[in-house]
DNA sequence: ATATTTTTATGCGACATCGCAAATAAATAT
DNA sequence: ATATTTATTTGCGATGTCGCATAAAAATAT
């Protein structure tokens, strides 16, 4: 449907095409029985846009099938049922984001500027929150957070959506406050300040941006937020 | 089929008693068909915890109808279709939070405490985030904000959900700079201070502890985060 | 009393959704 | 070649979901 570009993950070793066999260049020795006629990666954000843009329980394995190409008994050999589909897609979707989160908040050089690297940060945020595609302008995507969308949702009703969320939210937390930290040690943020406060101050604004974006909020309004904030914090 | 009732009607506010007509002291003056059976500001309030815990996707008619004792027929007769009960829900949600907080965001006397008033918001917003219930200690509600549980997830799908999400969160943010322009017309903030960034972290942490809530955080833990927010925000 | 109005009760029909089972197809192993 | 393994295709059955249509019930109006 929409072409989003997903996060971009490296291009997964293959296991073998339909069409030919000998084309892939990788070493995983061949299996045994009939080769898959799909990608299972590329299946994943397609299911990944999908849950996102339409919800968990508004996504039906038909559509899934339909949008895919690859039929209901397929999807549920190779992926599980319907909950463990959406878990491989948003675990996808979590370790995109966390690899290039960890490009990006890298506290290193000294002379490195704290508030320019926190800018980077939210501009990716940004970037996933309101589509990546830069030459489609504002055509309405609305995306904002894939988790945020979807697995408030559903937290109450799967368990194991309940804990994936906590874990992606840990996870978060963990990161921003190793991070600051680390700036602290290194002298860009005064020794008065928390670095605990700071990593809640940064978390609070992404799941503010988050919401925001998919109510529609432009890439400009939530950068002109961003730097309301951020120059308030790094003057 | 299986709870059926019998013959106990819900205790309705006014409007006509099955069984005595005269009993109800209001003096609207009764209509002219058959009285209804159940009070509708009850059953919203009962379709609000639903679709709040569940979603509205995975929130049948069917259940509804079963939770409230009123048949479908009835639902959609008194209150459209699906989403009009949502809709009608939602608002219900939305004019009780904030008849609340214009009881608790009044920056009158002028030795008001600032981070006080702000204190006090944030105690609201967890009460409601964390489930009213002070006795039942933390059993596991989960609740965090029903429109960011709900309608983020349906947004894309519903152009009303998109659209009453958006007047939401427009309606906080005029709130909150309203709040802090007059805070600083009274001096509670020093006029370096720019009031829109002010508003602007007040309903971050605010989405925040939304978020956190619904993935299980407890009361305290949400406390101690607004704790050292405003500590750094109001020395 | 009878008519009118409004709500409630019951149930049908069309469709979507999921899980599963059986048959077919395409590869490797021996 | 034949057997074995793995994927795919096709389709059925049970259940859930919604909207609507019709009949019954309970009140007021005349």
């Amino acid at each position: 449907m929409d072409d989003f570009k997903g996060f971009e993950l490296p291009d997964v070793a293959c296991g073998g095409e339909a069409a030919d066999p000998q084309a892939c260049a990788c070493e995983a020795p061949r299996k045994r029985g009939r080769p898959r006629a799909f990608d299972p990666d590329a299946v994943l954000e397609t299911v990944l846009e999908m849950f996102w843009m339409r919800g968990f329980a508004n996504t039906s394995l038909d559509d899934i099938a339909a949008a895919t190409g690859v039929s209901r008994p397929s999807l549920s050999a190779t992926f599980g049922d319907k909950e463990a589909l959406y878990l491989k897609a948003m675990e996808r979707y979590r370790q995109a984001i966390s690899g290039k989160l960890d490009q990006v908040l890298q506290c290193n050089g000294q002379n490195d500027n704290l508030r320019g690297i926190i800018n980077r940060y939210f501009d990716v945020m940004i970037r996933s929150y309101t589509g990546d595609v830069d030459g489609e302008s504002e055509a309405g995507e609305c995306l904002g957070c894939a988790f945020m969308c979807t697995a408030l949702n559903e937290a109450p009703r799967h368990e194991s959506i309940m804990s994936v969320l906590q874990g992606t939210i840990e996870e978060f937390d963990a990161r921003f406050e190793r991070f600051f930290a680390k700036a602290q040690k290194m002298g860009h943020i005064g020794s008065n300040q928390n670095p605990k406060v700071m990593s809640q101050m940064i978390t609070s604004l992404t799941s503010s941006l988050a919401v925001r974006a998919r109510a529609g909020a432009s890439r400009d309004d939530l950068k002109a937020i961003v730097e309301a904030t951020t120059s308030f914090l790094f003057p």
